[in-house]
DNA sequence: TATATATTTAGCAACTTCGTTAATTGCTTA
DNA sequence: TAAGCAATTAACGAAGTTGCTAAATATATA
């Protein structure tokens, strides 16, 4: 299951560190990497995972390869959960609504 | 940080299921066990970490352990963190500033 | 007190994750 | 082609997680 996958990915610090790097520009991986105290190797993997849950997207672009986040998924796998638990109750009571509504059209 | 604790709880599928059944209204913790193909000892643990991690709270009474989701701390942190990496795209956009401006006050 | 039920803690083995270094692959440029 | 930089894959050990059974702790009741 895809919420899996997100889920198992955002449970690492670095991970989600490397989504916040990512939220206002596309990277690099080489760029990302020495925003760390962690080897390139250890970097690569941990976008591969994100990657693999759809966090992220990658393309080559000649020599490097560049990473962006995609948005959607984070927000949309997010807000599913906390609404599937929380479907009445708190701040995103309104905003489900109108998810809701727009899938159903 | 109270952050890595919630995210690590919910790396888990049966720990998120235990909180969708604790969505609706709270259970012995019995009760939740009887609803998984696992060991007493095993959801115990899982209960006690949820727990920790803020994110359900239990009340012995009598012979029995009650536990009930603690909703706003779920939501607070999904949205918290969706927040903090895309603060301006996506469907959770109003929502935040509405979230932002009540903490303001 | 003695017994039964509910829950948690202890101890253990199987499995997974994490980061490291070394080796490999992909691309660019002299 | 050869050399060099970027990135990934491979192989390894350390550390953590998961679920089990057995034992211990709490409470209720005969």
């Amino acid at each position: 299951m895809a919420v899996d996958l997100v889920f198992e990915a955002l449970a690492s610090r670095p991970r989600r560190e490397i989504l916040a790097y990512l939220s206002a520009q596309e990277l690099t991986a080489g760029e990302i990497a020495s925003r760390f105290a962690m080897s390139a190797p250890a970097i690569s993997r941990h976008l591969s995972l994100l990657e693999g849950a759809g966090l992220v997207s990658s393309e080559r672009r000649g020599q490097y390869v560049v990473y962006r986040l995609n948005k959607d998924n984070l927000v949309n796998t997010l807000t599913g959960f906390a609404f599937e638990v929380c479907p009445k109750a708190g701040p995103l009571k309104r905003e489900s609504r109108r998810l809701a509504a727009r899938k159903a059209t």
